[in-house]
DNA sequence: CAGTGGTCTAGACCACATT
DNA sequence: ATGTGGTCTAGACCACTGT
């Protein structure tokens, strides 16, 4: 089922403008077909017929989902569903920079542990999975320049990544995002994260090569899709003496 | 000097769309004229003629400058220079919220000590203003329900704030940018900020009434203007066993 | 009511990328 | 050469705001 074959209902009289309207249309044939990154749309000139609109209308629609960061369109190619290439993912949520440093570089990690378990309590709220269901529990370490300042532990529900193994997520050959994208075609868009200080325990300070009782970030971050899907929970023990966490913000966002 | 009085030059035949150019050319004229927060701008009919293009052109310049948080569109009104209005200005830099809570309170905030002291190396080199000019050091207490959690220690240029006291700080009636933006004309509108974990000293374990040596954030932010100019460094050492640090990311921007 | 920005039209021509 | 999105026009009409 392609976007072309529907038939498109766009009422002319309506409150909601017709932009928006065509832009709600556009989005949910993008989630029923599954979002696939890197898919082409039909060109303005076929969208233009297809809702019967003026192709200004159609370029705002269009320019509303760019802005949200689902579609992007190259002129002289077509407009897609926005994948993050190969780079720019790899820096989209990685917030550490050496000290002083300004720009970030790739870091180096490490598979510590790939486990399943029965979500608990706190799991299975925070996923919105039943109590017990299965969840896989992976760790990493991350570190920048050979040595090792992160601690990553990731909890992601079984039924959403039903095939998921070990080796897969050994030998991938980019992100964790990437590969969410692209192996189950779950599209993690936004997180939030929440920050602490606290002092290192045992097994931090030993993977981290640290001081017991070293004050250490706590970062868990709660990755959602699109529609607010919960995906991943993530948790990072952060040793900062070497590095920092580093963010920026403009105090304006778009409509 | 008004906008109006002005005679624009729009290259038609500039590789550079002239929607960017008008862009410019007004963020320039807003720019020179301080950029009044809150300041009305001619409306889209008379730019048409001042530009002398059609009125979608201008539409897409103000547009950009909108989404760069630089004018706001009132329907029915006109088009303003946007300002932080009195509630909104509240949340949009400060990032604490109680433990779980998703939604930020107002802080209660006291004054530790204000006082004006020659910029050190560091100060003036972050500022970009000569070694030895004068800048205020300002220390704050803020807190939530009526306990204290953090402290800022705030350094900011003499000359750019030439007639500040002690008494304008303390009875502002709203938050320091505001006061900035309203007496000063200087508008932050960005900020950068590099996170560590650190253990508390002496100093702020006493203010914050804490043991020594207690896992702390150390946030070290960077105010800028539209321009970037360097405005006011602040250093906020956070105490977050009842309370943390809260931010939410989208993966995309605007073009 | 008059004035503002918001929506929409039905094109034209340009810049860019692929074949 | 063909097809794509990007820019731009010269309007029309609507929705909202304050008087």
């Amino acid at each position: 089922m392609s976007i072309t074959d529907l038939k498109f209902e766009i009422d002319r009289n309506s409150k909601t403008p017709m932009w928006l309207q065509i832009r709600n249309e556009l989005f949910n044939c993008l989630y029923l077909d599954e979002l696939r990154p890197g898919q082409l749309i039909p060109n303005e000139k076929t969208l233009v017929e297809l809702f019967n609109v003026s192709i200004g209308t159609i370029r705002k629609a269009i320019g509303v989902l760019e802005k949200e960061g689902i579609l992007i369109r190259k002129q002289g190619l077509g407009t897609f569903v926005f994948q993050h290439d190969n780079n720019s993912f790899l820096f989209e949520y990685f917030h550490f920079a050496l000290n002083g440093s300004e720009e970030k570089k790739a870091p180096n990690v490490e598979l510590i542990s790939f486990t399943t378990k029965k979500a608990n309590k706190s799991e299975s709220k925070a996923l919105k999975i039943p109590e017990g269901s299965n969840v896989y529990h992976i760790y990493n370490k991350l570190g920048l320049n050979k040595k090792f300042y992160i601690v990553d532990k990731i909890v992601i529900s079984h039924d959403k990544f039903p095939s998921l193994t070990e080796e897969m997520f050994r030998n991938r050959t980019n992100t964790i995002y990437n590969l969410y994208q692209n192996k189950f075609n779950i599209f993690i868009t936004n997180c939030s994260e929440k920050i602490k200080a606290i002092s290192s325990n045992e097994r931090i300070s030993n993977l981290l090569n640290l001081e017991l009782n070293s004050p250490i970030l706590k970062i868990d971050r709660i990755g959602h899709t699109y529609h607010n899907e919960i995906i991943e929970l993530r948790t990072s023990y952060v040793h900062t003496s070497d590095i920092e966490y580093i963010q920026s913000q403009n105090s304006m966002f778009g409509e």
